[in-house]
DNA sequence: ATCCCTATGGTCTGTTTCGGATGGTGCCGA
DNA sequence: TCGGCACCATCCGAAACAGACCATAGGGAT
């Protein structure tokens, strides 16, 4: 068999199919978006490419609706089911990158006035600050499961950067 | 005129050659990978094509070296400097993706045991916290610059993130 | 001087991602 | 019954990506 790589888009794939059971991929849409979406953003168009290509590897099955649209409804395969366990159960150690486009404009600060530094700070502090009333509304008391307590991270980041940013614009940084 | 699209990494080129002068895509890489490269990982082959792709805009110009190798030397134009002073001075609001495959698999935690999270969590945890020491190791006094500055969100980031990951190892969520 | 070795420096390619444009289609209300 | 809209699905070009692979200058050993 060809060395097939299962990417971040697969395993999201097989874990939704595992949690939720049987899928289309316009119900993966919508439950990525409600949910994990919120910090990771999958484009739609891979969740019907990605399950396609899944299919092809044995990971998951496709049939169809009995009336209506017809739509292809996805259900995750033991195979399939045993790679998601097999990847579950690795505790990846990696990192990942920020890649936050205004931290990279501040990294060219110095290019500008400060000012101009100010101006991203203010902005980057009130979008922070918005995300994170957002992730607050939520949900009301503790994470009642794993998939809820990653929402801790996000305002986690949130929180963090919004203080990062206040510092900014309050002590903007100037070469001497 | 075509819609040419400045990507973020035409930003970083411009950013580099207006901050540094003319440079070599070779020296470009040394560059980032001892800066931004920390939080935003550009592959090399990138250094390399998108100074190419930017000469047809015009926004850049390339040089040869007199002597030995004869690398291209590419240097920021006036149109360039241009693009990049009109990036720089709008203040983008638009936040970035966590995008974190350990918080993906946390999101899926519910899918296996308790152990296997717990593991998790610690993994991450002391991934979060050695890159937290390298940062702090690299510079000793207050920041300097907006670019020395963008550290502070990578530390504030780090600890953020082991905190978070140190609660989770702590008190594993469960589903009641 | 020559030749080899390795740091340094550069190119290329197949795959995946991205994100939006575009195109159907069942269903409900008038 | 028919028109419109929300729902659903596919496609495509442009980049990003990772990394394999290649080239060469210049120093050191002989």
């Amino acid at each position: 068999m060809s060395t097939y790589s299962l990417t971040p888009t697969s395993y999201l794939v097989l874990g939704c199919l595992a949690s939720a059971g049987p899928s289309t991929p316009y119900e993966l849409k919508q439950a990525v978006a409600e949910s994990v979406g919120y910090f990771w953003s999958f484009p739609h168009s891979q969740l019907y490419s990605e399950p396609a290509r899944m299919t092809a590897a044995g990971l998951v099955q496709e049939e169809r609706e009995e009336g209506g649209r017809r739509r292809r409804v996805f259900s995750i395969t033991a195979v399939g089911r045993a790679a998601l366990d097999d990847w579950l159960t690795q505790p990846t150690a990696g990192l990942p990158d920020i890649r936050d486009v205004g931290l990279l404009k501040l990294f060219f600060g110095d290019l500008v006035g400060p000012d101009e530094v100010n101006a991203l700070a203010v902005a980057q502090r009130g979008a922070h600050e918005e995300r994170l009333k957002l992730y607050e509304g939520l949900f009301s008391g503790p994470p009642q499961s794993a998939a809820e307590s990653t929402i801790g991270l996000g305002i986690a980041w949130e929180r963090a950067a919004a203080a990062f940013w206040a510092s900014i614009a309050e002590n903007p940084p100037k070469p001497t």
